[in-house]
DNA sequence: CCAAGTATACCGCCTAGTGAATATACAAGC
DNA sequence: GCTTGTATATTCACTAGGCGGTATACTTGG
């Protein structure tokens, strides 16, 4: 029985996110991620009893990390709640310009697994949403805006549909769009600076 | 060379599109589409020069229908142009409660294809995408409201996001927070009722 | 000595795509 | 009216390789 927090089990989950995230999970074999990990299949096998397993791993350990980027890009902007969920998509526009940029892990694999509802990623992708749906009502409510639970789930769906027209697209415009939007629904919710 | 209109490429494409939409394409293999079809692996390689073809032809084909669809949901509502735009998205979230729903096609083929961005599929989602957007725009123009590109285009980002959240979630709630928002967005362009 | 971890080699199955032969339809030659 | 020629359309059998997962044996640190 291996560890949780093995070492060799963070370089295979290190390696399966570097794969996963730039090809699909379809796309990519268990062989190759046990080769980029630079040990053998059967070590891959002893850390993850499937495949599967592993891609909810992937997405598990993707959950913090993407919550920090957002809430440093949310933390780090001027101005009021409108001008820090704007900075939001602002930043996203900006990483989303680079090559290796290829939407959300969390909504692709969730695409990818349609036709598994219950499947443990699924499940993960959805906390993650969750969470991050919830850190932004929170940050929107600490600011005094009103109905900042509807007005937190507004802006996801703008911020999904961001990745996933950008994706198809591959214009940075449907970002701004978004971040635009998202930004005047938070000043119409704003008792001061009422536009 | 086979014919553009011959029938049996038209069982191709409809044994291809209900397999591609249940599964997802890379799930889906090419002997399966056959089986489904009535025919052989080798007849369909002479109407379809690979599978990746094939895929481009299954959004391609649609395209057209899927419009239809969401025209028919616009017209059929009364009320004005929010009324309308809600009632796509409340129709959107009743055949989404369907065990065989599984998201836009468009959208789960552009993200499953995300490595491979010049992907003939993946341009006719972008073209299906772009075709909405502007009946979209055509039609709230011709019903006076201000800005109607950029409202048209908010409406396409709340709408992906709502396919995005209904597929990770698997809850309708986040398709009618959506519908709601984008009414509300379009009654803030609207110079009559203003709200 | 023992158990955790790693390696080699393999299994059975599925994958996209193909070579060669064949069936069907229809037109031209006589 | 029959035969031959030709293009379209279809089938069977096959290749070469990739897939997830595993049986077995070895190494190494406590």
């Amino acid at each position: 029985m291996p560890e949780a927090s093995s070492p060799t089990r963070k370089r295979i989950v290190d390696a399966a996110t570097k794969l996963f995230y730039a090809e699909g999970i379809g796309r990519v074999s268990v062989d190759a991620i046990a080769e980029k990990a630079g040990l053998t299949k059967r070590t891959l096998y002893y850390h993850f009893k499937s495949k599967d397993d592993l891609i909810a791993a992937y997405l598990d350990a993707r959950d913090q990390p993407n919550l920090k980027q957002m809430a440093g890009w949310f933390d780090a902007a001027e101005g009021g709640a409108d001008r820090k969920v704007e900075a939001i998509f602002t930043n996203l526009a900006r990483v989303a310009r680079h090559p290796k940029w290829k939407g959300c892990g969390f909504l692709r694999t969730a695409a990818e697994l349609a036709s598994m509802p219950g499947h443990p990623a699924v499940k993960a992708g959805s906390r993650h949403k969750t969470n991050f749906e919830k850190w932004l009502a929170a940050e929107l409510s600490a600011r005094g805006v009103t109905a900042p639970h509807m007005l937190a789930r507004e802006i996801v769906l703008l911020m999904d549909g961001a990745f996933s027209s950008m994706l198809i697209h591959h214009n940075p415009d449907y970002i701004g769009a978004a971040g635009h939007a998202a930004a005047t629904l938070v000043r119409a919710r704003t008792s001061s600076h009422q536009v």
